[in-house]
RNA sequence: GGAUUCUUAGCUCAGUUGGUUAGAGCACCUGCCUUACAAGCAGGGGGUCACAGGUUCGAGUCCUGUAGAGUCCACCA
């Protein structure tokens, strides 16, 4: 039996190990259909937030859901080594014991890095394990093991190959604090106050300067040009003249360029091919040359004069004093200006002429756009405009920087022996040196739906689950690794790698701002597994937003959800307390409200499996939600307890709930296993592998659906009037119903107890008549009781207000229905119900008039 | 500049191919310790669906425009 409260610590301890244990997360029955959805590898750099934990209960309900349904499911987990996010806390936690990266060498830094790595994946699998997520652990995958490095080189040297991958020199994203290239998408825009530095630029063998405005004055050693638009008669005279670049003093020409936007700034623009990506367009246009003036760790090179192995940041100071004075400066205007940052070490970004390793993703991208107009093989997204993101990031894509200057990751199969370079695998032989550099993370994950899988070479578990069913993720996310998934997918693998995309919003504050560590608004979800439990926190997060949309964190809801829990605890006790003797459920002889909660019971079924299979959570969980607590507990259960001791309540009573438990297994893993143990009549071991409900048409009771509507509307009409005319427990009555069950049902529900019949002198007493006079029921109910003046007057205006309403809808109604637009255009079956509706309000009204004689 | 999402009750959000009187949770008011549950039960109040047009017999829903909020991309001398 039940505890008398539900105590969420209670109901989760032990559960998850069970299921493991007994092995219900394994795939591999061969004897059914196979569904395939792969964990997006979490980042072994710390602890899962509230989104992951949005991001996996969304994966285990459809999953949970598949498996109930008779599906293979395979949920594969894993890690993603990712690559600068881990290199940096691993740095940062070296500094902290004083040691320095380079002191230790690549292969100690490499030791400590998965010694890390093993802390971090315990703690995540920890993680996993309190939100109850059904994976399949023996086919868990790392981004570094093995079989992710192999399909890595494989496609790194195939794409190599077919020359999609190529060395170059070109500006790239320089994070100084981490000292690597970076990606386009690893770069975080944000605006800062900075400045226009107007420096004056003067003209060769003239008192004449040109005024040229720079955010980043300290890149003036860095110039080989000044442009101006040659469109622009300001300047357009000067091109082919030099002007004399400040502090250095040399000469460097006026070219002319449409790159220098007139309308911009002074017009006037310098030219700094080494450390601006348009600039350097300008300088591959002019042939000019590209001076780097910056070192890696973001100092000042010797081509800045006095301020070589200054940092950039004091450089620019203490320039901007020297062109002071020697006035050369001609105002500084202050701005606020969008600077790019190091998504993960948060360092400013600089633009950066360097050699690296690139993708050349056109014709890649153009495979996807393709692929994408074909119904059959395309991915598809959930909601569908989200496909409009991925199409329009591979219409306008450039060229991948996939080389990054780190240790933590796979090493590019590159070698080099005097000058020549060959991309393999293995060394080349004696005296062929390895390319430093690792690949970008996302190299890898892009690989992963395959990977993991164990391509390149076919195996069993490649054939059975490739492509995979659904991938779910969040919409933040479709740029670094969605977008990167398919189009390796459909290169390698000539497929897509997931039927199915389904695109979740982000999990904010309760004031909407985004959780970050800077603002501490983050919610730990383990702290709030401890406090609501998990099967709280897992509903509140995947029924309480549309798909695509964000979601608001709010405690309160949260709290709720656990109230909603509770209360599907104590219908489950008071089922249990009540059927303990039932031998087996026996569906026949059922009164008309045990046939009507079967029938809502099979419309509820209907109704969630519909959303379950579009996905739409929210709807689900709002169907069981009104179901549960309205239908079962305040309906059901109630007429239950004026008939509990016949064998048909009680089947109809554990029979709903068994098929309640279920419906939500899904969403609430824990506390149904909890009850559904506690069963005394159950189809499984466990609600885990029990078959998920299907519609029964043989339970459904059309007729009764309106009949015991108006029964519950009767006896809240009841309970509104008896509370409107203060109406004491003790007044007298009179009842006469149409049918004896539907009677007897309404007399508990109001208490009409057979000491209160009137039998004296009607005429001593008010009257008070209630009537329910539609289709199915003939209900009237006569109240006797003494009244004062008071409440005589607030009768008669209360009925006033009702005729002025029914007045009001009639003619509404009539006109609606003399309308002939609505009558030839409306489908039939609304015209009738409006037809009866005018009727009832038509009879109603002459009840009222009635009264108020 | 381009794309995209949103604006519905005091708050947070649902609202299906256009079709009953626009829903829920929380909050609020009233009455109840009724033997599953007071973390509950019963009853109630509260909305010009951002604004303006249009299409339609009928618009929260479709179209156009306006205002406001968010996000992404591009540009940021």
């Amino acid at each position: 039996m039940l505890d008398t409260k539900y105590n969420h610590k209670n109901v989760e301890e032990g559960k998850y190990s069970y299921w493991m244990k007994k092995g219900y997360f394994l795939s591999g029955d061969k004897s059914k259909p196979p569904f395939s959805m792969i964990l997006p590898p979490p980042n072994v750099t710390g602890k899962l937030h509230i989104g992951h934990a949005m991001d996996v209960s969304i994966q285990d309900i459809i999953a949970r859901y598949k498996r109930m349904n008779g599906y293979d499911v395979l949920w594969l987990p894993g890690m993603d080594h990712a690559a600068i996010a881990t290199e940096a806390k691993v740095v940062a936690k070296l500094k902290e014991q004083g040691i320095n990266k380079y002191e230790l060498g690549r292969e100690g830094f490499l030791k400590k890095s998965w010694e890390w790595k093993e802390e971090y994946a315990q703690s995540i699998r920890q993680q996993w394990s309190k939100m109850g997520i059904s994976l399949d652990y023996s086919k868990e995958r790392f981004t570094l093991d093995e079989v992710s490095v192999k399909a890595v080189n494989h496609v790194f040297i195939t794409l190599y190959e077919k020359g999609l991958i190529y060395k170059g020199k070109k500006i790239i994203n320089w994070d100084p604090v981490a000292k690597t290239a970076l990606s386009n998408e690893e770069v975080i825009y944000k605006d800062v106050e900075g400045a226009f530095y107007h420096i004056k630029y003067y003209i060769e063998n003239e008192d004449k300067y040109l005024d040229v405005a720079t955010t980043r004055p300290e890149t003036l050693f860095g110039d080989t040009a000044v442009a101006v638009n040659p469109k622009d008669e300001r300047y357009n005279y000067l091109i082919g003249k030099n002007v004399i670049l400040p502090i250095v003093n040399k000469l460097i020409p006026i070219v002319g360029d449409e790159h220098a936007d007139m309308e911009k700034g002074t017009g006037v623009v310098k030219i700094t091919p080494a450390h601006d990506p348009n600039d350097f367009e300008v300088g591959n246009r002019h042939n000019l040359d590209r001076i780097v003036v910056i070192n890696e760790d973001g100092t000042m090179n010797e081509n800045a004069l006095e301020f070589n192995k200054m940092d950039r940041f004091e450089a620019r100071e203490k320039l901007v004093e020297r062109l002071k004075k020697e006035n050369l400066l001609i105002d500084i205007e202050n701005i606020i200006h969008s600077v790019g940052h190091s998504e993960r070490t948060n360092a400013i970004v600089e633009p950066y002429l360097s050699e690296q390793w690139f993708v050349k993703m056109a014709p890649l991208a153009k495979k996807v756009l393709e692929n994408q107009k074909d119904k059959e093989k395309k991915v598809n997204f959930v909601p569908k405009n989200q496909e409009k993101i991925l199409e329009n990031w591979m219409n306008d894509c450039y060229d991948w920087c996939i080389s990054r200057q780190l240790w933590w990751g796979i090493r590019i199969p590159a070698w080099y022996k005097d000058g020549k370079m060959k991309v393999q695998v293995e060394s080349p032989g004696d005296g062929w040196i390895q390319d430093e550099d690792v690949l970008d993370t996302w190299f890898s994950s892009a690989l992963w739906p395959f990977s993991t899988l164990g391509y390149p070479d076919n195996t069993e578990l490649y054939k059975r689950y490739y492509p995979t069913n659904v991938l779910v993720t969040g919409y933040d996310i479709i740029f670094f690794w969605v977008a990167r998934m398919i189009f390796q997918g459909l290169e390698f693998t000539n497929s897509r790698p997931f039927k199915e995309c389904i695109i979740h919003g982000i999990v904010r504050d309760k004031t909407g701002r985004k959780m970050s560590k800077s603002l501490g608004n983050g919610i730990d979800p383990m702290d709030m597994i401890d406090e609501y439990g998990c099967d709280a926190l897992r509903f509140f997060l995947t029924t309480n937003s549309s798909p695509g949309q964000d979601l608001r964190f709010d405690v309160e809801k949260v709290k709720s959800t656990w109230n909603f829990i509770n209360k599907i605890w104590n219908a489950s006790r008071f089922t249990l307390m009540n059927t303990e003797n039932l031998k087996e459920i026996n569906l026949s002889n059922l009164s008309f409200s045990d046939k009507w909660i079967l029938t809502r019971l099979n419309d509820t079924i209907k109704a969630v499996t519909k959303n379950m299979d579009k996905y739409e959570f929210n709807n689900a969980g709002s169907e069981l939600y009104s179901f549960i607590w309205n239908d079962f507990c305040d309906g059901y259960i109630e007429f239950s307890k004026f008939n509990i001791e016949k064998e048909s309540t009680q089947s109809t009573l554990l029979y709903v709930l068994t098929n309640i438990l279920k419906l939500l297994h899904p969403f609430m893993p824990f506390v149904t296993e909890e009850i559904y143990s506690n069963l005394n009549i159950k189809d499984a071991e466990s609600i885990m592998i029990s078959n998920y409900p299907k519609y029964d048409s043989n339970l459904v009771f059309t007729d009764t659906i309106n009949l015991m509507k108006e029964t519950r509307e009767f006896i809240t009409k009841v309970r509104t009037i008896k509370k409107d005319n203060n109406i004491k427990k003790d007044a007298k009555y009179e009842f006469i119903s149409s049918n004896d069950e539907i009677k007897l049902l309404i007399s508990n529900c109001l208490k009409l107890t057979n000491d209160n019949i009137l039998k004296d002198n009607k005429d001593e007493y008010t009257k008070l008549e209630i009537t329910s006079n539609t289709k199915s029921l003939k209900n009237n109910l006569i109240y006797y009781y003494k009244e004062s003046m008071d409440e005589k007057n607030k009768l008669i205006e209360d009925l006033n207000k009702e005729k002025i309403r029914l007045e009001n809808s009639i003619l509404k109604r009539e006109k609606l229905l003399s309308n002939p637009g609505y009558i030839k255009n409306a489908p039939s079956e609304l015209i009738k119900l409006e037809k009866t509706k005018l009727e009832n309000e038509k009879i109603a009204f002459l009840e009222i008039i009635n009264k108020l004689k």
